[in-house]
DNA sequence: CGATCTGTTGAATGGTATCAATCGCGGTGG
DNA sequence: CCACCGCGATTGATACCATTCAACAGATCG
């Protein structure tokens, strides 16, 4: 396991996902960065510094490290703080899926509270950065306050709707709907944060794609060239462009 | 909306799924049921009638009626008492998917909580009862009773990983695959509730399966064929017997 | 007992996977 | 500085698995 380390915020502004927080060189998160973040939304004032002190500090991950590990005993949850990263599953032959693919902001780690061990891999899309929130404290504090309660009910509820929606991608649509529901989930999440909604650098492979989506990597590149044929989008390897964002809803 | 009733168990003790509790003729759920079915392992006695207080009512389905619906509020989690009960989410074109069968003990309706509108529904495969837990109540008693919390915690992020296996067995498995998944998972999910691994009545038709395993109904039918011809099961329609379960295992 | 729903099986079509070749880019080291 | 290497992406040709369309059989229910 790797440990807690300080967050470089020079680097961490190049990056993509990096959600507008006035740079800091303190390990610990900042109270606007959690107010953004992390889960605090609906607890009042008084609720933060408590907050705060549980929420002890982030973690950088370089480009293909892991946040944690199938098989890990869990202990932590984490807030995707800048950067991206994707969860993976295993299946007992080896062969492994993509499950999710997490934006600044959104939370990981929920697989593990069942058992006590994660079930899933968390790995960073690119140079990334996590906050830690231990479980055991967070659990604490959720039963002083209720607006926390609340908000890790609603939390682990959306990631369950998120992924019975995407078992409807992948049970029900075609090849190319698969892969513009995809554009437009990232799109629509994008704008969430403040970004563009027509433009963003996906950092997944055209592999994570295909495995995501239930695919090859091959049909993905294949459907993408079609969709820039079609003049629905404009991609450059990983830097999409969305050009016609009803034209890519109707198909 | 139904209103709770009676629950009869003349009736429900002829279904398949029904665990063994002592009939009753009262609609409130009984201690022991609860113990086995709804939220209260690691509980102290103690805990036990404030819990009692909360899951105040059961409700019968008849087979095709809704617990509830895509697009109403949300207000009780329920718990699948007796009988089994598909979820089923719709997209917006009109294709609809089944997300999930639910057994007796399974909950249902953590969808809700994320808007507080049901972003799924609950359809009853055969004639079922439900507990109802209204969810503000559980909430209150979450916050006095840290073994509920957690116990709430660990439902919910159990559902998450069945849905995320289920995300895996749709992008990555074959066909054949996918039917010998579904059946090894409904044999281990019968097992656990003191029924038979090898024999069960599977409620879905062959249209259902084919939603939630993302296959057409011939193929699920097919395929079943092949697997009675090959001597892993025996299927007479809806009740299914498991032959060879290793051999299952292995395609 | 007829009507409707569910399940089975067959034949033909088509969408996606597979296998393979090539291209382009970024990093590395001579 | 540039050649080389490896990885990711693109594109083509072919094969195959699952869908589609269809007919029919069996169950269930009013």
């Amino acid at each position: 396991m790797l440990t807690p380390t300080a967050v470089s915020h020079s680097t961490l502004h190049r990056s993509n996902h990096t959600l507008p927080v006035p740079p800091r060189t303190a390990t610990r998160c900042s109270v606007c960065a959690m107010r953004h973040l992390c889960m605090p939304q609906g607890l009042t004032l008084d609720d933060l510094p408590r907050l705060e002190a549980v929420i002890c500090s982030a973690r950088s991950v370089r480009r293909g490290e892991t946040v944690y590990r199938a098989g890990d005993p869990f202990d932590n949850l984490y807030v995707a703080r800048s950067g991206s990263l994707k969860t993976v599953m295993a299946h007992r032959d080896g062969r492994q899926q993509v499950t999710g693919l997490r934006l600044a902001g959104d939370p990981l780690g929920f697989d593990g509270i069942s058992t006590g061990f994660h079930t899933c891999s968390a790995i960073a899309l690119e140079d990334s950065s996590v906050c830690i929130i231990p479980y055991q404290a967070l659990k604490h504090l959720c039963r002083e306050t209720g607006a926390l309660q609340d908000r890790m009910h609603r939390l682990m509820s959306e990631q369950l709707i998120r992924e019975s929606s995407q078992m409807m991608v992948l049970g029900s649509l075609s090849a190319d709907e698969r892969v513009a529901a995809f554009l437009l989930d990232v799109s629509e999440r994008n704008g969430q944060r403040g970004y563009s909604h027509a433009e963003f650098n996906l950092r997944m492979t055209r592999e994570d794609m295909g495995s995501y989506l239930g695919m090859t990597l091959e049909t993905v590149s294949r459907t993408l060239s079609r969709f820039q044929k079609r003049g629905l989008i404009d991609a450059q390897g990983k830097l999409i462009k969305i050009i016609d964002l009803e034209g890519l809803r109707h198909v």
